[in-house]
DNA sequence: ACCTGAACACCGTTCAAGT
DNA sequence: ACCTGAACACCGTTCAAGT
């Protein structure tokens, strides 16, 4: 319950905006009741990162081509990241995003090995493009993307440019 | 000198460590002083960010096939983000790193064009490549590439993969 | 086991008063 | 023009005292 009203109030005002006092505030409680449930604030934002990424525990990719698989999974991670964009852009600038053999990771080195990438290379190349897409989300998330490409075009007109070629890359080395 | 002297406290404590009361006593001078010289500590920061990118005005890549320039291109952003990494780390949180129309950007243009990209994707490629190695060198920054790659390697082996990647996407295009 | 009030050591920022 | 002390409205966190 802590956790979900931390999440609407940065969903609703950022992370900067979130103070223990407040999150108490909001919960109708004393602000040093908290302390009895959650070691600090960054462990409070870091129980608050992990609600929300653990929520897309259940990743699938249907058939298809690797391309196909590979730019759905992309999608997947976008739109976890848009969903919760403010935290997400916490995260990010913190390193907790990205979890080394979570089903994102999994499915992603399926995907691979499936599209016929040696086996020695999948593990790195799986590495490479999780930071690619991920830094890439960041971008978006925080208004690069926007103020680079954006102008009238589609919202994810960037990024979809940006799948294409990461695409072609693993194209290359299959 | 306000701005070098918060400079040097962030390279050595992180963006989270500095304070108005702090950056004031380095300087031997009134907390309240600063504010007669920057509005406010968000000027400041922006203030110190464009110190250090200004300072990479000069970007040169000397011959070589397009993808010897692109790699040369890519590695200089890298060096200029790793020489201050708190701060960048920061920067890339409120986007305010890369800059449209910059030197960086001009050359990544030029070289692209050399490549032979046709003129209506140069620009839009070229945004799609500053993204995406802004985004990594964030991943970089912040320990994600560290964690999920660095096991043992050698420090830019993340980074090296993932352009080479890139240039493989660009290949697929020209 | 959980809650709570007071307190500590900080913040960014404003503003009236000084030189 | 620049500086400064006091003050305001906040922070995160600790801890002894309560139930």
């Amino acid at each position: 319950m802590i956790l979900r009203s931390a999440l609407r109030i940065i969903d609703a005002d950022g992370v900067q905006s979130l103070s223990m006092r407040k999150l108490a505030a909001d919960l109708g409680v004393n602000p040093m009741s908290i302390y009895h449930h959650v070691a600090n604030k960054a462990a409070l934002l870091d129980g608050v990162t992990r609600l929300v990424t653990d929520g897309a525990r259940h990743i699938e990719v249907s058939g298809g081509t690797w391309q196909e698989q590979l730019r759905q999974l992309a999608y997947e991670f976008r739109t976890l990241s848009l969903a919760h964009s403010n935290l997400i852009r916490h995260a990010f600038s913190v390193d907790d995003v990205i979890q080394r053999d979570g089903p994102m990771w999994r499915t992603l080195c399926a995907v691979l090995r499936g599209a016929g990438l040696p086996e020695p290379e999948v593990e790195r190349t799986g590495a490479v493009l999780a930071v690619l897409v991920g830094g890439l989300l960041h971008t978006e998330v925080n208004g690069t993307m926007r103020r680079l490409i954006g102008e009238g075009e589609a919202d994810d007109t960037g990024f979809s440019l940006a799948v294409d070629l990461l695409i072609d890359g693993v194209a290359a080395r299959v």
